[in-house]
DNA sequence: CTGAAAGCGCTAACAG
DNA sequence: CTGTTAGCGCTTTCAG
């Protein structure tokens, strides 16, 4: 009995009013009568009633979900970026409608259409390795469809933006290693379209300044796709093994574990000289071996965060004209050297 | 928040047709002329019609949607299954709506619920550590609404399953802790009430008669939430650490990390005696230190099986009579010693 | 305070 | 082949 599929025309039958009444009552409406608003509550209660949320969002063209759109939901920190999205959502009552675009920028707008047309009321997105034309975001912003950015962001829209202090992030990564006597610092990092490409790589930059380290552009590597597919990385360690360096600084999750897992299958490699220091968002580096270094940004934070100033501007009257840029600090994670 | 888009009706007017007939010629109706359906959908194209999806869940009660509920979604083994399952939904052109429930009972309850009356079309789910009274999914199923559970499944519940064989997980762990010569292995586990609890305990209650090795209750301990907190898994340890144990056998992703975290924060603990072998998804278990034998799930193809099952379940006219249980296969993957 | 009626955008009998 | 009509379940004027 639990789950019976009421209506607000069966409650009306049953206690002799009209939808509209009934309707009123349950929205608390200031011109009924406690005393109708009452029986219809308990009616309501007892028949387990449940609106009919697809006929409510028809009515009022809005469907009380959001998009996400990632590169893979497999992946540390978008699952965590995800958990508090999720953990926001549901405590505004909003559903979080996922979808993984895997670093193709097709996929990315036939995924940001679909969840447009699907009436989701608002979009969280990470922008993919490959994309450059953002016209299409655009003009659903224009429209009036509230898309808030996060870790990767564009650069010239006028938008909300969550972000991690990537520079600084980078600078710190840097400062470390020197601190530690290194003098050769590589950088693996992914494509120059993403913001967080760009700024981790000025951090990079800064830091070796900093210390008065000349920037070796043969000591840069990029991956197009971030590291998505592992011969990428392959490809970049071989290229970087024939360059003398004694550390590296990585840009990214999926980087700094493949970089790992290459290393470590190369029996050449002398793991223990060269170290690094990385991106990343696992809960367990510190068991790690080789030793990783972790530049950790705060996922969790980043997206309650982005799932707030989204649902802000849904819920907001009027159009949005202060858009905001929030930038969260990254830490430093140095692996205790117990064993 | 508002924005213009187009209706089918801005089509019929246009053209001068009624509103039916451009909906037919859209949904390529066998009634219709080449002739207007060719008219329509260029005219459609044109102006970028997109059908309002909201509309027609009103109309047809479906809403091209299937909930997903698991404990969270920052876990190597849940999001590479709903890596998965996002996997064929978006091939087969429906949302994947996602909840965490954080092992609460209460939360499955009103995720499911919630899910339920958002009119998604099938759930998905892996039961919570709390959950014992299962009436309210039975009372949902047998109302036709279409449930597929994977990696924590009820026992006495027609529907579909997909598992893993988490019994022969459990016995070739034990198989391969007593051929490296362990001769008193440690069980660290999850609550009773849950199916991949019961089935781990089964194999490795196997593995040791297979071996001749007696089953000690004082080495098996149970974190009632799965290791969520990982106060649990510190509790079993220090009582663990009383005992004596050559070897251990964790049953789950969670566990198994908190277990490595616990013992390595433990100064006296040598971590080179006592082998661990657990279940886990981690896709970089070899760089652990130190090392864990992984008991690996195909995680991935199980969260496609599962949304397969259940999007068939959801197409098809009649209701399913004969439900199937589908069970992978676990892989052993031993970490090689290198270093 | 309550009810009648219109309509959100779409589909599907039922008539032509 | 195409149009008319009647809803899906809910909210919301506009009248009483």
């Amino acid at each position: 009995m639990a789950f019976e599929n009421y209506t607000i025309k069966d409650i009306a039958k049953a206690l002799n009013l009209s939808t509209s009444t009934v309707s009123r009552a349950l929205r608390d409406s200031y011109e009924i009568s406690t005393d109708t608003k009452r029986m219809v509550l308990e009616y309501a209660a007892k028949i387990n009633y449940r609106a009919n949320p697809i006929a409510r969002s028809l009515k009022e063209k809005k469907s009380y979900s959001i998009g996400v759109i990632v590169t893979e939901i497999a992946n540390n920190f978008f699952s965590q970026v995800i958990d508090g999205i999720e953990s926001v959502a549901y405590s505004k009552n909003y559903q979080v409608v996922i979808s993984q675009m895997r670093e193709s920028s097709v996929r990315e707008r036939s995924n940001v259409e679909y969840l447009y047309s699907r009436s989701t009321d608002g979009l969280l997105i990470a922008l993919s390795s490959e994309t450059t034309d953002l016209s299409y975001l655009e003009q659903l912003m224009n429209k009036g469809f509230p898309i808030v950015f996060f870790d990767r962001v564009p650069n010239d829209l006028a938008c909300h933006k969550v972000i991690a202090d990537n520079r600084q992030g980078g600078f710190d990564a840097i400062q470390y290693l020197v601190r530690k006597g290194k003098r050769k610092i590589a950088h693996l990092t992914g494509t120059k379209k993403l913001s967080i490409t760009m700024e981790r790589l000025e951090g990079y930059k800064m830091g070796l300044e900093a210390n008065g380290l000349p920037y070796l552009p043969e000591l840069v590597k990029h991956c197009e796709y971030g590291g998505l597919h592992q011969d990428e990385i392959e490809q970049a360690v071989t290229e970087l093994l024939q360059e003398e360096y004694d550390a590296i600084f990585i840009s990214g999750d999926k980087l700094s574990m493949g970089y790992l897992q290459a290393m470590k299958a190369r029996p050449g490699a002398d793991l223990t000289k060269i170290d690094v220091t990385g991106f990343t968002n696992s809960k367990v580096v510190n068991l790690f071996s080789p030793p990783i270094t972790a530049v950790r940004q705060p996922a969790f934070e980043m997206g309650e965060k982005a799932a707030e100033l989204l649902i802000q501007q849904i819920e907001s009257k009027h159009l949005i004209e202060e858009f905001e840029t929030i930038v969260f600090p990254t830490t430093l994670i140095e692996q205790s050297v117990s064993d």
